[in-house]
DNA sequence: CTAAAAAGTGTTGCACGTACACTTTTATTT
DNA sequence: AAATAAAAGTGTACGTGCAACACTTTTTAG
């Protein structure tokens, strides 16, 4: 009875969830955005978004609407910042917590994305997004691009196997600048979790270069993530 | 009419809010912790909490948590993450937003922190805190110890002037290891920002030593935050 | 005036990061 | 068959920043 009431007499909110979700294609990041053709705000480009649902956690939450919309359930998602501010969404008030995935783009599904009406917009080319979903992805942005100076994220952008060209590339991408390749290759060199398969990619150039894998076995003994 | 269907039709959740209140004290950082003497889960241990309520956003919740305990109203606080687990609080289900706060103890209310059953308790002594308050209190501090190697913001837990000797106890305290003095002066010395404001403070040694202040406005000019 | 207690002060070496340009390999074209 | 084009791959030298390291100065209390 004390305990019913020391809850109740506080008010309730919507929980909703949004998510910044990463590609890497041509050199250049990408966010997978939606152009919404449902109320509030039908026509605006918003971040995949949806609300937490009774007896589901709110890492669930996340990760079932990106998976709806890309039908990919094994993605490397963090929670980035929630965002309660009264007004922030005009129709009601929710309090909305926003999280980063990082999507091979190889493998997404793309009628579903196509069936959400959603697409692939690289950053440069982002539109004006709904309510404060601009913000969010500046902060996902921010807290991506540290992660990922700090352990090898954004490998979960690129294929299971990948060259060392296009690591770089990626890397070029995430943080903005030019990367000198001598030094990179050294760096990664040291990186013994960075490992060669033995295979040859010749798609992309005459002479072939050799395919890499992260080993995460060998990551997460030298270091606790 | 569609507009309110499309919101009503998902539940709604209490919003807390946690705050992880970090003060620095004899060479070690301390938490405030409350002793709860009301339902549920009293007689533990617990972190100063409260719900978000309508019409405030969920940033002035957490303000006014703290300074309902400390009388403080202008203390560095950062939002740390928010806990979703649908069983993490066992009476029912609440979403729970962590913020850390940073006090300077000389500066605290001490009525008002009697008055609620609260105590400064040094972190190796931390007893175990109860529903999943024990995870918050080390992803608070993670996120404190990164903050301050990036930014200078320990000096929120020292009062408005203080020694170089105050502020180099503070930083091993938070980073957890001893610093070898000429160096930290050196890397202090770099630092425009911080400057000495002439004055000397006689009580913790003889010979005096010169007072220092943090000067924000500097700071600002030089890095964005 | 002697002792005690904290403040304050420079130099050297090492590790790491950064700048920088040419050779190798192979498919395609002529 | 030779020439060309396109990307992969490779080593050195310099500079900056951080870490290790111990003694002198100042003042008050006894």
């Amino acid at each position: 009875m004390a305990e019913q009431a020391y809850y109740s007499v506080h008010p309730k909110f919507h929980a909703a969830v949004d998510c910044i979700i990463f590609g890497f294609e041509e050199g250049e990041l990408s966010l997978l955005l939606l152009q919404r053709n449902f109320e509030p705000a039908k026509g605006e480009w918003s971040l995949a978004g949806g609300f937490v649902e009774d007896g589901e956690d709110i890492d669930d939450a996340a990760r079932r609407i990106v998976a709806e919309l890309t039908g990919l359930d094994d993605l490397y998602m963090r929670q980035v910042h929630t965002y309660g501010e009264v007004e922030r969404d005009p129709g009601e008030r929710v309090l909305s917590t926003a999280y980063y995935a990082l999507v091979d783009i190889k493998r997404y599904d793309r009628e579903l994305v196509r069936a959400h009406n959603a697409f692939w917009i690289k950053l440069p080319a982002i539109p004006r997004l709904i309510f404060d979903h601009d913000r969010m992805v500046q902060d996902a942005l921010r807290f991506m691009r540290y992660q990922a100076t700090v352990k090898p994220v954004g490998i979960n952008l690129l294929p299971e196997e990948f060259t060392l060209t296009q690591l770089q590339a990626l890397y070029e991408a995430i943080l903005g600048e030019r990367i000198d390749k001598r030094n990179f290759r050294k760096r990664i060199a040291q990186m013994d979790y960075i490992e060669k398969t033995g295979h040859i990619d010749k798609t992309l150039s005459r002479k072939g270069a050799a395919l890499y894998r992260f080993n995460r076995e060998k990551y997460d003994g030298n270091f606790k993530i």
